[in-house]
DNA sequence: TAAAAAATAAGTGGATACAGTTATTCGCTT
DNA sequence: AAGCGAATAACTGTATCCACTTATTTTTTA
């Protein structure tokens, strides 16, 4: 923590918990891609990652005063980038009292799993049904190059690789809306099982989802698709929420 | 529209297309009910409703002044709401220029509807695995009422209290902000079905639904129950689907 | 000495002022 | 008479100021 701050005297008045955020070295890092948005689009985009990243521990408080001295900026953009991250649950706004990191949850994972499932269900039904023979083929290649991954000792390469391969499957669709849904929901779910990367994944069975997916893909099987797909997030979720609870047993200590 | 608008003289500048918006009537009539609250909550409320509504036309332009002055504040609470509006994805920020409605699309309303098919079967199936016996009986209860309504003229009755029970079920859970995001989810797709309450629906079919989903509950069969709720949203999603073709072309008239 | 009241610290909420930003129009040039 | 640039209108983006809110401490009162 900073000694900057805890400027606070003596006396009577109003005492606030101060932010668990370890401002100096995330802050750096996050605004750096940033470089020259508007203010409030780049505090809203920084503090996201860092919630999102945990790097701001659940619970913890942001004043709108500490945040804008650490942007040097004023108050006012900090007060819209509350209030996207608010929209988006990731905080929750306590009117005259300030803003509090909202905390991580097992019934929260299963909430964005569930969302998943449905919007993924629907992404892979359609790529079945509308994807071209073109993007067929460079789908094979990709899922190709992804099993090189397979039994490499780099698990995380592997999970990026196979996500991107995700990624290009419904890109394919042409649908920027539904695409960013995806993307937007991904993220959330990153809270989660990102701390869980280095646990160890059974990677052959998540290849053959994928394997199968595109078996479905290629045979213009949307409903089965749909249904591999969904049982590919099904999957996850069930391996990953007991790590999930480890993890959120150990922060609430 | 209003003439006290369009104050522009005739010159050298920047023309900008005014808002669709109608709002000395629809602003009275959405700001009542939130009398007391802080002004940005207060005016995102009612831009939401009148946008969920239709009230403003989508694709029009809401300008931070114009709005300011129709509610009587600054420019500050109205760019919160914005902010706000642009999360949720009923709005779109353009920087520099102003914010617009954002566009009704069949794309949209079928990914409403998977987000909705995803979190609404997680739900009918944790309502069947956690429900109580007490619980049950009340649901009997209230199916019983609504079954009373399917012969009604009242359409627009039997719709609300269908949707009713359905609440009804959800909230037995006890989770908060599961019945959050499914309301939320709702309200997004009342923006294109509310239109089409007027048109005829097969009311007997939509009852029957209703009647399967509380028989897989009273049997706690999860996985059933979960399967007949999405269903049902999947028949709605058929039914209204031509419907919403029909609005979207006439609104681009 | 316990409860009520006053003082106060640390904030939030909103209005206002001013500095950009950008499309349009006008006037000037050639 | 076509093209270019300056002037300008209508905005948005941000800083700053002041009024308000709330929890805590201190002081006063019963």
């Amino acid at each position: 923590m900073h000694p900057s701050f805890n400027s606070s005297q003596n006396g009577p008045g109003r005492r606030w918990p101060k932010s668990g955020a370890n401002w100096p070295q995330a802050l750096l890092l996050h605004s750096q891609e940033n470089e020259n948005l508007p203010a409030h689009d780049r505090i809203y985009s920084s503090l996201r990652k860092m919630i999102l990243y945990n790097e701001i521990q659940p619970g913890s408080w942001l004043r709108q005063t500490e945040v804008s001295e650490q942007f040097q900026v004023s108050r006012t953009p900090i007060r819209e980038a509350f209030r996207s991250l608010s929209q988006e649950g990731l905080v929750e706004i306590v009117p005259n009292h300030g803003v509090q990191v909202s905390a991580l949850s097992v019934e929260e994972f299963e909430e964005i799993y569930a969302l998943r499932k449905g919007i993924e269900g629907l992404a892979a039904r359609l790529v079945a049904q509308q994807i071209s023979v073109d993007q067929v083929s460079t789908l094979e290649a990709k899922l190709a190059a992804l099993e090189g991954f397979v039994d490499s000792a780099e698990l995380k390469e592997y999970l990026r690789y196979e996500w991107q391969f995700r990624v290009d499957c419904y890109s394919s669709l042409g649908r920027d809306r539904l695409l960013a849904r995806i993307l937007f929901l991904r993220e959330h779910s990153e809270r989660y099982i990102y701390l869980a990367y280095g646990a160890k994944t059974k990677v052959a069975e998540s290849f053959d989802f994928h394997r199968r997916l595109l078996e479905a893909i290629k045979s213009r099987d949307g409903g089965h698709a749909e249904v591999i797909n969904q049982a590919a997030l099904e999957w996850t979720l069930n391996n990953a929420t007991p790590i999930v609870i480890d993890i959120i047993n150990q922060s609430s200590d």
